[in-house]
DNA sequence: GGCCCACTGTACCATGTGGTACATGAGATC
DNA sequence: GATCTCATGTACCACATGGTACAGTGGGCC
């Protein structure tokens, strides 16, 4: 760390945090599967010499860029937790506007294409599905529970619940039709509200 | 077409055509992603040269196999078409039983992954986009009116429909915890059962 | 000033890639 | 039997890749 004067400059960033950023924003426009170390070098200003040299090999940017990507999609969870005294309806509502919003397209495309990848077992991708669902349930359980499903239902819930964030995102980020998309999200209110109302801690199944 | 009995053999397959069939397998359990010609020729025992001599091309044969998962994919829908008669809860989960059976997961898999490259633009897997969604609007908007959903409902709730059927295989697919998984698809049956039986139909929107 | 060390760049290398040129073999047609 | 066509294989090419060797630079530290 002696040396940090030297290139934190005004950013107060380390090159290889500044290299990390930009490979991130570069792969999340680009995609990952047909990226070289010199195309993307390139874009960075750099040479891939740098890249290796600061990452060791292509194999371990790419995980920490998973990673860092990873990271950065669980902090959204903790960042819009709803109101637990607002209707159902309005907290689902919340939520999709916030990770339907067209800024964070590009970063959710590389989580599905890294998603994809993983699924077929690429190496290094692996490690990845791990807590890929597992991490969005106990969060997602507690929100469920505040908001009146039975404590038995409420995994089952929040584990269909990140099913349909995600469906729906898929259908988004292939049709970008913004419009059909909330209007199924809509429809899943509507149906879940029902629900929520007449079933939801009186009629504990 | 006048040597095709010089290759028909017992099969009745053209060489390409048992190449493709080979190839798709082959690219179902291995990925897309990191196959070459020369690795995936010496799997199916012949040269990486005859698969260019058959496809033309790396890219165009990945066309041919992604076009062919795709058809066979659709394939599916009218294979399963429900009985209008039973309960909605017995339709859904019956092509919950169907679309979730691991002996399609490779298929399932290669999907998902094609899906995520497409999405980063990858050439010529782009145009798997076009009716990724919409293809399967049509037949599931009418199942849905028959089993009782307004018509003007319909196809918001098709296309919720599609998104939790790949947002849970997505599930499934990960973390392979088929009874987890069943049973977020039994909450949501569960909870559009109710949504059917009280407002479809008797209260339009 | 002398040393250290992170950083950056220039060549270079071995390897694997997609694709091409050319030769061979086996049926089918006449 | 001559010939044609499709299928297949061998050898090769140009190229891009990830990674390495080596050199240079410039600021902090003593």
């Amino acid at each position: 760390m002696y040396h940090m004067v030297q290139w934190a400059g005004v950013t107060g960033k380390s090159p290889r945090e500044r290299l990390l950023d930009g490979a991130i924003d570069y792969v999340a426009q680009h995609g990952l599967a047909d990226v070289s170390l010199r195309s993307l070098a390139a874009a960075l200003g750099t040479s891939h010499r740098m890249l290796i040299h600061h990452f060791g090999s292509k194999e371990r940017l790419w995980v920490e860029i998973v990673r860092t990507v990873e990271a950065r999609q669980r902090g959204l969870l903790a960042q819009i937790l709803p109101d637990p005294d607002q209707p159902v309806g309005e907290a689902m509502r919340a939520w999709w506007k916030h990770i339907s919003d067209p800024a964070l397209w590009p970063n959710e495309r590389l989580f599905f294409e890294i998603y994809g990848q993983a699924l077929q077992g690429r190496p290094h991708t692996t490690e990845l599905l791990d807590g890929i669902v597992d991490d969005w349930l106990g969060p997602a359980t507690e929100i469920n529970v505040s908001l009146g499903v039975p404590p038995e239902l409420a995994r089952a819930h929040a584990r269909l619940g990140v099913a349909i964030t995600r469906g729906l995102l898929l259908d988004l980020l292939a049709t970008r039709d913004v419009a059909a998309v909330d209007a199924a999200m809509e429809a899943f209110i509507d149906v879940y509200t029902l629900w929520i109302e007449r079933a939801g801690g009186s009629l504990p199944r």
